[in-house]
DNA sequence: TTATTATTTAGTTAATTACTTAAATACTTA
DNA sequence: TAAGTATTTAAGTAATTAACTAAATAATAA
């Protein structure tokens, strides 16, 4: 979770997990949703991945990236136990 | 919900979240759990308020704070929208 | 009023982060 | 094999962040 809380951070990278709720897409087809240079977006998915919020998937000169929702669960938990009536432990 | 995201990226101000999920405390309180200065704390604390994560009261020479739970509500369903069963075209 | 306690604000510095361009790697196609 | 496309890695830099100490503000108590 340390990981994805820094993820999560940048705009950017929110912005590319938004991209990929709706489809897998590939690193070119990501870095052209932005105006910033390609190995940028590179580095940030890199972040994503190694925060375990995506993954990858290699298909010949492409690489496809697709959420991992399991992050996304443990971070509904998290949160959860900053309301009222939930008691578990971060 | 972008300040939150910052917020939350530092590991300390999340140790400061979980301390006010047992009970309120003061600054003071707040920064005798860290071997960090109180100016540091003070700073993370704004942080957070700036947030909208936490609140604070004064009452005499101290200041209380407490957590506010309407952005971890909104975090919740951020997150649950990248999970599935939340296909909000379902 | 003066001193004490609680906390924040200001100013500075070191570490981290987010970009850039150039080069490297990997796959595909002629 | 050579050229082209997709993507990452490397190296460098500017901006941001997180820490510190010192000074300021505010409330309390003597």
């Amino acid at each position: 979770m340390k990981e994805a809380f820094k993820a999560l951070a940048d705009p950017t990278r929110r912005k590319i997990l938004d991209l990929l709720k709706a489809k897998d897409l590939t690193a070119g087809e990501i870095a052209d949703q932005f105006e910033m240079s390609k190995p940028s977006i590179s580095q940030h998915l890199k972040i994503l991945k190694a925060a375990n919020l995506i993954e990858d998937e290699k298909q010949g000169q492409y690489i496809y990236y697709h959420l991992n929702t399991t992050v996304f669960q443990e971070l509904i938990s998290w949160a959860m136990s900053f309301t009222k009536g939930d008691d578990t432990d971060a």
